[in-house]
DNA sequence: ATGACTACCCTAGGTAGA
């Protein structure tokens, strides 16, 4: 099974992309982040003429996730548990092949410190309460999407320049290793433990064509599927298409 | 250099992203 996550900016601004990529890359499962539209206006045709299921849980401008699978889902839940308040749309799980697969889109906590950064970290300990649970259940998981979170210096382009922002802060780094000591291996870094690779760019300052890029899009694999893993790679592909979205695609393929 | 880009709201320029 090939599962994918692409952080899309705007699904509907990136039509011609995603679908297009779809086509090439064939992922059983696609979880996308910040769709930046309601549900009614998600474009779930688009994807079920290439053959997806589709989960959309969008709203307004921000934010917004999606669950595309070719097998029917066996169940699809929204909302990550813990704050009833919460109305931000940043959580999507589904039952895929007897693998639940929540897909995420983490908040970015900037401006630091700060109301933002709060949320953030609030918001990484109801995801690992989640991870809590799901492994109790003994069910083999992933947690797969834009986790606005670089792990280790190895993966900012500007490791000083970077070190009090909200994506490498040593706090958002701690939540990270909390949830990672849960069990859950990093399936990218498990594989590639030596190399520098990066899955979002900026649009500003020729960030692209400079390779000055962070690696924020992850694969968390519970114990039972990090022993099915097969292999992890990120697309650059759709990075340097015209209209590209500043995250670009990656998959992980497990047995 | 208070920069640089792109998307949202909708048609001006504020908010957000990372």
């Amino acid at each position: 099974m090939r599962i994918a996550t692409w952080n899309v900016n705007s699904v509907k601004a990136r039509l011609p992309n995603v679908t297009g990529w779809l086509r090439e890359a064939k992922p059983d499962v696609c979880v996308l982040q910040e769709i930046k539209c309601q549900d009614p206006d998600f474009p779930r045709l688009e994807f079920e003429s290439l053959g997806y299921h589709v989960t959309s849980h969008g709203q307004k401008s921000y934010n917004g996730v999606a669950f595309l699978s070719l097998t029917k889902p066996d169940d699809v839940r929204i909302r990550l548990a813990g704050d009833d308040t919460d109305e931000q749309s940043r959580y999507i799980e589904g039952d895929v092949g007897g693998v639940t697969i929540c897909g995420l889109y983490l908040p970015n906590g900037n401006p630091r410190p700060g109301e933002k950064y709060d949320y953030k970290l609030r918001w990484m300990e109801r995801l690992r309460q989640r991870a809590i649970a799901l492994l109790a259940t003994g069910a083999p998981f992933m947690m797969t999407g834009d986790f606005n979170i670089c792990p280790a210096d190895a993966d900012v382009y500007d490791p000083a320049g970077w070190a009090e922002d909200a994506l490498c802060a040593p706090d958002s780094r701690r939540a990270w290793r909390a949830l990672c000591n849960l069990g859950l291996t990093e399936a990218w870094r498990a594989l590639h433990p030596r190399e520098v690779e990066y899955s979002f760019w900026d649009y500003q300052a020729g960030a692209w064509p400079r390779n000055n890029g962070l690696r924020i899009d992850h694969f968390l694999l519970s114990p039972a599927l990090a022993d099915r893993l097969l292999s992890c790679e990120i697309d650059r592909g759709p990075r340097g298409q015209e209209k590209a979205s500043d995250h670009t695609p990656v998959i992980c393929e497990i047995a």
